[in-house]
DNA sequence: CTTAGTGCAAAGCGTTTGCATGCGA
DNA sequence: TCGCATGCAAACGCTTTGCACTAAG
């Protein structure tokens, strides 16, 4: 079964979503309106669990037939981002990331960042992921956290490495010339 | 004893400081110029531990009598952050922060981040830097990490809870009007 | 009927870039 | 002398804003 909503065809398991009923009763209680823009966006986003730039978000609601203006999603994420549904994440100068909260401690992850390229990696680590959640500080109430890991992917080790050959054979080359 | 350097009076014991030596070793391994500006950039961001932001230095250098273009004081971070000198930190929409990486184990730490007012408060934790240092992944190159723990300061708690109860008085009032 | 939400275009702002000049090596 | 660094102004790109119009409640 499929069931028209807010411009798209989706399952009817989706129409109650926890993502969904999370919206509406953030909606609800803050007495804002239930829009099918805000809807089909949340769909959107909810609909993988990658990190996603805004910019891509809303070409790809527009390649689908679906028209929202740069700005709506603008608002609407940061919308989602005050209601618990979208976390932020801004690396090197490039524009902001998001990616949908994770969903209970299966989902939850830290990152591995390319110093070199900029590549974002998900990792997943229990023991990680426990012990800093059990961090707490007196006058600060916690409501999640990050944790960065800062290296070298391999695909930037190898290439790296490449480079510093070939450096180095154009060092020897000069020195034969300078001193032969 | 002072000497004058770049255009700043500073200590001896300055002209040797480790940053100093780590800059030069830096610029003479890439073989790049040692001016004076550089020089200067550095000598500032290592006089105090504190987060700052690029234009707040550029203004504390020229209110000094230290004038450098803003242009060269973003080319001149970027090389730092490159030379593993300096570190970069961007939370929400704010522009970027940078700080000196922190020296040995004494001064790593971790960021309290204030989803409200955005302050950032550092916060040194022995067991979670070594836990997190002693990560490893394959094909994975690791230089350095970041944890930031998002939350409520203790100064919007007090400012979030005068509101609601504000809100809540509203609320009452309201009730009373409707079913009198 | 009211007014929050949307769309569009323009503005804003941190950061980068292009080019002429200056200075370290 | 040679060419990297600097200074200045203009450009850039992501994001926000102002305003007229639309539609949710």
């Amino acid at each position: 079964m499929s069931i028209f909503v807010g411009g798209m065809a989706m399952k009817d398991d989706k129409l109650h979503s926890p993502a969904r009923v999370a919206l509406t009763a953030y909606l609800k209680a803050k007495k804002m309106r239930r829009t099918p823009e805000r809807y089909a966006i949340l769909e959107k986003i909810f609909s993988t669990d990658e990190h996603f730039y805004v910019d891509d978000l809303h070409k790809n609601l527009e390649a689908e037939g679906y028209h929202v203006s740069l700005s709506t999603v603008y608002a609407t994420i940061q919308l989602f981002v005050e209601a618990g549904l979208v976390r932020r994440h801004q690396f090197g100068n490039q524009p902001a990331q998001y990616e949908r909260v994770p969903q209970g401690i299966n989902e939850s992850h830290h990152h591995l960042v390319c110093n070199h390229c900029g590549r974002v990696r998900a990792v997943r680590d229990q023991e990680v992921i426990s012990m800093i959640g059990n961090l707490r500080y007196p006058t600060f109430k916690t409501e999640f956290f990050s944790l960065y890991v800062y290296g070298i992917c391999s695909r930037c080790q190898k290439k790296l490495k490449k480079e510093k050959e070939k450096e180095q054979a154009v060092a020897k080359t000069k020195k034969k010339k300078t001193k032969p």
